[in-house]
DNA sequence: GTCATACTACTCGGATAAGAACTGTCCGAGTGGGGTAGG
DNA sequence: CCTACCCCACTCGGACAGTTCTTATCCGAGTAGTATGAC
């Protein structure tokens, strides 16, 4: 898995953390963990393509989250950079076999395609239970200051 | 996730369906589904390092289970081949972020760190919960004539 | 006929390349705000 | 003083390299079986 989507996911927390309507520029996102500006920009324009933020060009421009905390879950965001696919392919090999038919679908049907992908699905499931006001309300319990002191860097950095 | 993961745990597969004394060379198992017989190969490699299979080498040699296919799940082989490291790595970037001390381990205090390892843990819980006598009665079931067509193909192909 | 020996074919194992994906960087298109000049 | 216009700095977006991992291939080390010859 990319180290994209630790990135991005901090990111969206810190948005979350933010005044909706403010924008926050890839630059100051980055600058917040010393991550390479432009890469985490990459990460962010993917999930610009998701739907999952907004962005806006010019001054005063930057990045916003496109919906409330509580309707972005972390496997939105994981699926916005690592794609949708399956990390696990069927390559239907079985179609090569002895007595393999070539017409077939034994991604459905073979027996370890289905065990494997099942691990998937309950991943998959752990991961869309989990949204980012949970992580928010997770991380406020543990360090109660992290949301002022996010809001302060912030406004300190802006200017 | 490599290719190779499917191949391997056919290839498992299949060596449960034989004798466990007859050794199944690289190449009567990657001929079986039309595979590349060196690149299997290195898989088989990695399974016989991790313990899941004995190699023996000259004429009458090959690949045999290390032990039963009850003791052996699907678990073993993905990390056999993908090694043992989490998909997920938390490169600690809270370190670097403001009110961040270097000396603290952030991949176990990260609520994110925490989410996303949770989520991979229940998908090996998943893949660790079948083992290849699973995935053996399952396909018998589902074709019974399987295990007695596998073991004619490999007779037919050994002279 | 039996035994020892050398040879040969076979198989794994690791070293070696080609390709793809991840990681990282740079510059151009578009935008919004502010400054400036005219009324 | 107010307004309209122009210029400029700012930001995203996609195009462009460097590096690592996956995929694929090849040849050498070691082994077991077999043929051969001597006893």
């Amino acid at each position: 898995m990319s180290v994209g989507v630790e990135w991005a996911v901090h990111s969206c927390l810190n948005l979350a953390w933010s005044e909706p309507e403010e924008a926050k520029t890839a630059l100051a996102l980055a600058a917040f963990y010393e991550l390479p500006a432009a890469y985490l920009n990459k990460q962010l324009q993917a999930l610009t393509r998701a739907g999952i933020l907004t962005s806006t060009s010019g001054p005063r421009g930057g990045f916003r989250l496109a919906r409330h905390p509580g309707a972005i879950t972390v496997l939105d965001i994981v699926t916005a950079i690592e794609g949708v696919d399956d990390a696990f392919r069927c390559t239907s090999i079985l179609r090569h076999g002895p007595g393999g038919r070539e017409d077939q679908d034994y991604s459905r049907r073979c027996v370890i395609s289905q065990t494997i992908r099942k691990a998937e699905l309950v991943w998959r499931r752990e991961l869309a239970a989990t949204t980012l006001d949970d992580l928010r309300a997770a991380v406020e319990r543990q360090s109660p200051r992290t949301p002022q002191r996010t809001q302060d860097w912030f406004a300190r950095t802006r200017r």
